[in-house]
DNA sequence: ATTTTCTTTCAGAAATATTTGAAAGTTTAA
DNA sequence: TTAAACTTTCAAATATTTCTGAAAGAAAAT
């Protein structure tokens, strides 16, 4: 497959999986892009890549800023504001994981433990107060999984892989 | 908290949950309903409980037994077709960790697997093949852990705390 | 101080996704 | 066979999300 044809579909592919993780498209395929970019890229060079407006490129790579995986950088003699994005991939999949915890699993961890203890004397509440604890222990194994993962230095899949066998 | 204005408020919260993970609101409000609820439901019941019209109901609840997180239950002398969950928590994460493996992660293994071959001869192709290659050699790490996690049968994630530490 | 270059914002347009409700389809019972 | 009970489908309506483009805002250069 030639270059120009798999930089295509790898970015599409992206953009795709962004979507059912629920980020959307155009963050991901601007984070592809810089991605495989060898050097940082401006504002108008990814809006000509991808074929999408100043706004859109503007608001997505704030975005992507937020979720710490990519950076502004700074040419030299250069006006303009360039990004780049960090390259390291198993950092890339903690910074991931980090900002998904934080918006995702922190939220249900602190609305079930509000809820698990509910006053009620039925064959319901009974039941809601059995799941909602089941829910709230598996979520706090999970918690602190990823916390480990995210402390994590060095390659952690490795070494799961290695004590599990 | 009273017992109704906990399950209202649980049940919402799985709903948000549920959009920022890719899954619609409905299905994983449905989901939170059978799975605090100790007897079956009926898709009536369901209806009136989330305040939804029968068309939506019906598409969610199958979306849910495609995702092997509900199933058909017969209540014996009845006609209507009652739903329940699997109340086992580790076996629901089990479940949604085989689905979103097949859904996201497969399908960019195969894109990376096809794409980090590309010809090409400048910088730029080079780093693409880098990149794509450090991709392709993650998402298989975690498609290892996942394989791992997914066939355990007993607690996976207490096994790892222990040996980790 | 004025102009030029670049960045940010945001109201409205466009695209997507979800939901409804009524009609068609199915199954069971009489 | 017919009717009643229930399930499924899907076109149209709604709601939500994303994107555009033009205008306003900032920063740097002249």
């Amino acid at each position: 497959m030639k270059y120009l044809e798999a930089k295509e579909k790898y970015i599409q592919a992206w953009g795709m999986l962004g979507s059912s993780w629920g980020v959307n498209r155009t963050m991901s395929q601007i984070h592809a892009l810089l991605l495989v970019s060898p050097q940082p890229l401006s504002t108008e060079d990814i809006m000509e890549e991808l074929k999408i407006s100043r706004g859109n490129s503007n608001m997505n790579i704030r975005a992507l800023m937020d979720w710490g995986l990519i950076e502004k950088v700074l040419v030299p003699g250069e006006r303009k504001e360039y990004f780049k994005s960090n390259k390291d991939i198993m950092n890339l999949g903690i910074q991931v994981a980090r900002e998904r915890k934080r918006r995702e699993l922190d939220p249900i961890i602190k609305i079930l433990s509000e809820v698990h203890g509910a006053e009620g004397t039925g064959a319901e509440a009974a039941e809601f107060r059995k799941v909602t604890k089941d829910l709230l222990q598996f979520a706090t194994q999970a918690e602190s999984v990823l916390d480990l993962f995210i402390k994590s230095k060095q390659n952690w899949f490795m070494k799961i892989l290695g004590k599990l066998r």
